[in-house]
RNA sequence: GUGGGCGUAGCUCAGUUGGUUAGAGCGCCAGGUUGUGGCCCUGGAGGUCGAGGGUUCAAAUCCCUCCGUUCACCCCA
């Protein structure tokens, strides 16, 4: 029984990983832009953090986390989300104190137990900001626009933003009892909408059933609702993203499956994606920090999944022309000349070269092959012959030109000749970190 | 957790109504030059046909169970 990597798991093998190291360099970028720091929590954290954070009766507490006790026997469980743990340790530490804005990003492995499907796993990798200490629907816009502005920098094009705002608890409330007394007596609501009748009647208004949504097509949305403070900070936030020209779309149907957003939430969708089509979602959390223990401290952030974005870059063609090719490789054809060719890589690499050395000696013809499929630009061949000379050769394996040259020289020669068609649009190895 | 699709070489897949040593393309390795890659040619390695059980003279092929995978539901990134 051969052991394979467990369900909804899955290996990020190199020519992958230089993908992952271009988003994750990029995503760092922007977020230096817009002022944000990192911040690095652990993988796993006492259990009662999510069950307060993200709220007993959803799905994910109730199901979805991957829960273990430690041998002194206190409940720990492996992060389902960022948000939870970030405010804690916002708390902990009392960031607050220092007065004003607090702006965070984290990057890292999330984990949820559900059933894998296209753009889902069990070990998944968000990265997100938390924007912490100011009601101001001027934070909200910026936390909208950080991400509209970051996928535009990675080259994503044909996604939707969609906004909507959910209320205080004040108003949520009465929308909810108005949503139920109407809701009731529809009996034909499929079964999971009957079900959310009890938990959460305003999931209902996003059931993809087509039937359900001909049924609720008439009921009144949350907005009309909202009570003034929470329609002047809708209003306030949608007029932001106008004016900074962040294209969206108001929804009122947008509900989000954490029970600590308030007033604002937002997604950003990718039609090409399947059925787990949000690459984004976030919202306002005025309540949490106090829920978590800390003082009255207002937030917002949103978290967005990498696997669905590289999913998304890989479907529009952006990764073309990624490539770890060195930009030399060695051959040598001789045993005793071994240790000269190692030590020479060694030298060139020190040099600040890319540099394949030669590890088994072997017949030219395999080595060059071996050259040609690394797609080294030049291959420093080290035989009896120029070697006695103190010479190496050198070829460009683009036209097949080739060199004689002094050892000693060797270093300058390549850089020269790569400086002088350096025109390459290529990615060169960590060229992005 | 529920439902559907799919499991044959490293990869993508053929495999006729069950019938001799299970195939192709690509990839890999080697050779076609005494020291030269990509194209071409030749040869080679590589499979307990997902696992277990059953039916049969005979199973990759039919039946059952399990496992894996994938898509969808629930929910979410």
């Amino acid at each position: 029984m051969k052991i394979s990597a467990p369900r909804g798991t899955f290996d990020i093998l190199p020519e992958e990983a230089l993908r992952w190291r271009w988003l994750e360099a990029a995503i760092r970028r922007v977020f230096d832009y817009y002022g944000y720091q990192e911040i690095r929590t652990p993988v796993f954290e006492h259990t009662e953090l999510f069950q307060r954070g993200i709220g007993e009766t959803t799905d994910i507490v109730e199901k979805e986390m991957y829960t273990f006790n430690d041998k002194g026997g206190r409940s720990l469980t492996l992060r389902p989300e960022g948000t939870a743990p970030v405010v804690r340790s916002y708390v902990e530490h009392k960031l607050y104190s220092k007065g004003g804005i607090t702006k965070l990003f984290y990057m890292g492995p999330m984990f949820r137990q559900e059933r894998p499907q296209a753009g889902r796993f069990r070990q998944f990798h968000q990265f997100g900001v938390e924007l912490l200490g100011t009601e101001s629907p001027l934070a909200d816009a910026e936390v909208i626009t950080v991400a509209v502005e970051l996928y535009k920098e990675l080259g994503l094009t044909d996604l939707e933003v969609l906004v909507n705002s959910i209320g205080c608890p004040a108003c949520r409330k009465k929308y909810q009892e108005d949503l139920f007394s109407r809701l009731s007596s529809l009996q034909e609501l499929c079964e999971s909408c009957l079900r959310r009748l009890e938990k959460n009647p305003m999931r209902i208004l996003d059931c993809k059933n087509p039937r359900c949504r001909e049924l609720t097509k008439d009921v009144p949305a949350v907005t009309d609702y909202l009570c003034p403070a929470c329609r002047d900070h809708l209003e306030k936030t949608l007029s932001f993203l106008d004016k900074a020209g962040i294209d969206y779309r108001l929804e009122p149907r947008l509900v989000r499956g954490f029970d600590y957003y308030t007033r604002t939430v937002f997604e950003v969708i990718n039609a090409g994606l399947g059925a787990q089509n949000a690459v984004c979602g976030g919202g306002r959390y005025d309540h949490l920090v106090e829920e978590i223990g800390g003082p009255p401290m207002p937030g917002v952030g949103f978290a967005s999944g990498m696997e669905r974005l590289i999913l998304t870059l890989e479907q529009q063609g952006k990764f073309a022309g990624f490539s770890s090719a060195p930009q030399v490789a060695f051959a040598v054809l001789d045993e005793t000349l071994a240790a000269d060719g190692f030590a020479l890589a060694t030298r060139l690499r020190r040099e600040g070269l890319t540099v394949e050395a030669c590890l088994e000696v072997k017949s030219l013809k395999a080595q060059m092959r071996a050259a040609g499929k690394l797609q080294a630009k030049f291959v420093v061949i080290l035989g009896e012959d120029e070697w006695k000379d103190g010479q190496v050769s050198v070829r460009r394996m683009a036209d097949g030109e080739q060199w004689r040259v002094d050892r000693e020289e060797v270093c300058r020669f390549i850089k020269d000749l790569l400086d002088r068609d350096s025109s390459g649009r290529e990615q060169e190895r960590g060229s992005f970190s």
